[in-house]
DNA sequence: CGCGACGTTGATTTGCCTCAACGATTGTGG
DNA sequence: CCACAATCGTTGAGGCAAATCAACGTCGCG
């Protein structure tokens, strides 16, 4: 039995289980309450996270102090802030934990090592970073397409789950609407059905 | 004296002057002019062109028939849509040459050859996405948190060349605002100024 | 219990779109 | 080479979707 990271990594490319083990080794596991932070603003960011179990945000805070939510990651998917990554300045961001959490931290320099030491993972980042792209893509033609009601009732039906998970204005804030027009949604959608 | 795109590739990575060759030799160039597609929607995308001149925009059309552009690729920019390259499924996108162009044009079977005998070009492919990537996450930030003035107006001063080599309208799909919309801020900045 | 976090609802405001008409420039065929 | 059409940008009037401001209800928790 394998950590949900190498199963993860095995629908996109083939590991052998010494590189596994050697891949496991070099991560550390990390419980977190909810509401506890992996990154605030200033800090830079120096891993990638990835999320075992649990619910994270990233997000910032906008001129006006309103939070603003860029991503969420929730079961296998990796969260971080790229761009202080790669530039090594600090953040602007916050990564915190909606839910109670268990991620996996895979640090920058341990990351480069592993490069040489196993270079099939630099074709998983490759093709994780693809995805994650195209998915950047295809949010913002919602953004370009729907009116935000649209938005909101699609994003509902597309992530039920989700939408369980946080709460209410977490989801205003990822859709880039006020949590009082998810509320004259939600009540025009129950006046209806 | 090497083309551009071995340049751009060697400021990621280290490239021999054997494999700057061989890659060399996968590649085919392609001129277009102003208007011709490289991709129409119904095709599958089979390529990712590098911008050596010129300017390139991608782009669908909405629901209610407009043309929204989801990216412009000019000189030293990799196009193309990578949902349809990686699910081999039918685009809704068209790419088109917005001047006359020079694109060095990498179908995905080579690339995928290639990666086995260039190891090193996963990684720099790695490296242009999480570029890439992070792009898409700011453009975000500026969607979510600026109004769509403020928006035009950082374009314009923040890309001024783009501003100039590629018309009105185009910017205003970009921006996804109305050409009317962006001819009025103008009428005001020049009353200002 | 009392306070803070979260959600709801109503009234008003506003940023941008839509529709429409009209110049200016480009480009194309006779 | 000119005439006419198409393309692109400008300007005005009116409309609407969502934000803002504000007050109130409710639940969970220290």
């Amino acid at each position: 039995m394998h950590s949900p990271l190498i199963t993860h990594i095995r629908k996109f490319v083939s590991l052998t289980d010494e590189e596994a083990t050697l891949l496991s080794s070099k991560l550390t596991q990390l419980k977190l309450r909810k509401k506890a932070f992996v990154l605030t603003p200033g800090k830079r960011c120096t891993a990638n996270y990835f999320v075992v179990k649990g619910c994270m945000r990233l997000y910032f805070i906008t001129d006006k102090d309103v939070e603003q939510i860029t991503q969420f990651g929730i079961e296998d998917w990796w969260i971080t802030d790229y761009d202080s990554l790669d530039r090594q300045q600090p953040s602007h961001f916050y990564i915190q934990a909606v839910e109670d959490c268990e991620v996996m931290v895979l640090e920058q320099k341990v990351q480069e090592e592993l490069f040489k030491q196993i270079p099939v993972l630099e074709r998983y980042f490759r093709l994780i970073l693809q995805k994650a792209y195209t998915a950047a893509q295809r949010r913002m033609e919602y953004i370009f397409t729907m009116t935000e009601e649209e938005r909101y009732r699609s994003f509902s039906t597309r992530f039920p789950a989700f939408n369980q998970r946080v709460p209410q204005y977490m989801v205003a804030s990822y859709l880039g609407v006020t949590p009082q027009f998810i509320s004259r949604v939600r009540a025009k959608k129950a006046r209806i059905s």
